[in-house]
DNA sequence: TGAAATGTTGGGGCG
DNA sequence: ACGCCCCAACATTTC
């Protein structure tokens, strides 16, 4: 009677899953594990909302695993010597995971391994870090030329993903730690957890007559309306995998009925390239988790101020746009890509807070908070990362608010303070008359802040800053 | 996956 | 009729 332990890390699902297929495959009997780590729940990096996802997310798992026949095995501690704890409970001969790639994963992996026959399996990405590279073997750190050589390698598994087993039998006498209690918070997350409902979130974005995903490219960018693909929690802990989400990609673009809603398809195929770009650079260059990816960035003089940083956290900079993203992220755990981009480069540049304490922040509120697409969103933003945004473009808070919330409708759901503020002042409130903000129930500084901060004059600052940290490091213009 | 500063052009007002 | 100025509107350059 063989034995294989199936340790779940980030793919909570059994369709297309590769570890549980594998697991299957080697033992008569599979063990299907998850290992509360105090090491990653406590750290400094994880928030309640994402946790609470997660163990929801395994509720569901653990159902679909008992419809089949299995088991969910919850365990607490440190995952080597759970692991070994297993082990000699069960004599269990492999574990099977699917391979993760941030710095904490492959330590703790690498260490593992050592001493247990952990066997860790390419599912994470439709390619492996480790395939997508230039002909020398060197890793790209350019997108557009990735993009290329990702799309050029042969897509075996097309229309081939791994079923479901048909029976997944765990042995008896293995004893879970009961689950624990989410940490009791008031928020409702718009993301329902579970394999199921990643499913149905991308087929109600892919299929039925003229989907979202044709009008992707043009409603993406629109911060008052879902016109994302609202699938991120899910492919952060792989309720759904890369490969269906790909997949799903591909058949939307054969079958787009014109050749907008084709390019709108390939649009979304390009993001999560950029998902697989992003875990690629964070595997190849580990050290962009706690510096600049750029040796020319590594000395801003950084402003740092406290204020502006709660301000900035808790939606109250005095920049509706602003405040209405960081209010969405702290209220749902999400936030809109447009906003991210925005809050992020009012962060940076308007503020000239470090790159890093907004991703930490964001880190601890984003369900979807994923640490190779995060950190490389936040370089991307700060101008220090690989194909990053040029450190001199710098969003406008108002004429971005102005472009993609033309109406103030996403501010007015966030910000209500501003709910009676009507025309182009629900973008810059601070031009009201004092008269006009009587009028409205805005009165600045006691109903709604004033800015914090001048953007013309932040924004002269930050290239000044920028400019003192390229002539530090001695790089020639 | 910007925006501001600067340059150019052309129509219209006007002496 | 003509030159001059103003200034949108658009284009290009710069950050």
């Amino acid at each position: 009677m063989r034995i294989s332990i199936w340790w779940i890390r980030r793919d909570l699902r059994l369709t297309d899953n590769i570890a549980l297929t594998a697991a299957v495959k080697s033992g008569d009997h599979v063990l299907p594990v998850f290992i509360l780590d105090p090491a990653l729940l406590n750290s400094s990096y994880v928030g309640n909302k994402r946790v609470v996802f997660l163990l929801e997310g395994l509720r569901h798992l653990k159902a679909d695993l008992e419809a089949r026949g299995g088991r969910l095995i919850l365990r607490e501690g440190q995952p080597l010597k759970e692991l070994k704890i297993l082990i000699e409970e069960s004599g269990a001969e492999g574990i099977y995971a699917e391979e993760d790639f941030s710095p904490y994963a492959k330590q703790r992996d690498n260490q593992i391994a050592e001493e247990l026959p952990l066997h860790l399996l390419s599912g994470l990405t439709v390619y492996h870090p480790s395939a997508v590279v230039k002909v020398d073997g060197s890793p790209y750190k350019i997108y557009t030329p990735f993009q290329h050589a990702w799309k050029s390698l042969p897509f075996s598994r097309r229309n081939s993903l791994l079923p479901i087993p048909e029976r997944i039998s765990t042995p008896p006498g293995i004893e879970s730690v009961p689950f624990p209690d989410p940490p009791t918070l008031a928020i409702k997350t718009m993301f329902s957890p579970g394999e199921s409902q990643a499913s149905l979130h991308l087929n109600a974005f892919v299929e039925g007559d003229d989907p979202p995903i044709y009008r992707y490219a043009v409603q993406r960018d629109r911060i008052d309306t879902l016109g994302t693909s609202q699938l991120s929690p899910y492919l952060r802990f792989g309720m759904l995998s890369a490969q269906q989400a790909v997949n799903a990609a591909y058949t939307a673009i054969d079958a787009a009925p014109d050749q907008d809603a084709s390019e709108s398809a390939q649009t979304w195929l390009h993001e999560l390239i950029w998902r697989e770009f992003y875990i690629h650079i964070l595997d190849h260059y580990p050290h962009v988790r706690t510096q600049s990816f750029r040796p020319s960035l590594r000395a801003i003089p950084w402003e740092n101020n406290d204020r502006d940083f709660t301000a900035w956290c808790e939606g109250q900079t005095g920049f509706p746009i602003v405040d209405a993203s960081m209010r969405q992220l702290l209220q749902t755990g999400w936030m809109h890509n447009r906003g991210r981009m925005i809050v992020a480069s009012f962060l940076v540049k308007d503020l000239l807070i470090d790159w890093r304490w907004g991703e930490r922040w964001f880190m601890q509120h984003l369900v979807d908070g994923d640490p190779a697409s995060n950190n490389g969103g936040w370089q991307w933003s700060a101008g220090t990362g690989t194909d990053a945004a040029p450190y001199f473009r710098i969003f406008n808070p108002i004429l971005q608010s102005k472009k993609f919330d033309p109406h103030g409708k996403f501010i007015r759901n966030w910000v209500p303070e501003l709910q009676s503020v009507t025309g182009k002042f629900i973008h810059e409130p601070w031009k009201m008359s004092s008269e006009m903000q009587k009028k409205t129930g805005c009165v600045l500084g006691v109903d709604y802040p004033a800015p914090i901060v001048d953007h013309a004059i932040a924004r002269k600052q930050a290239l000044e800053a920028y400019a003192f940290a390229k002539e530090k490091s001695g790089s020639r213009k």
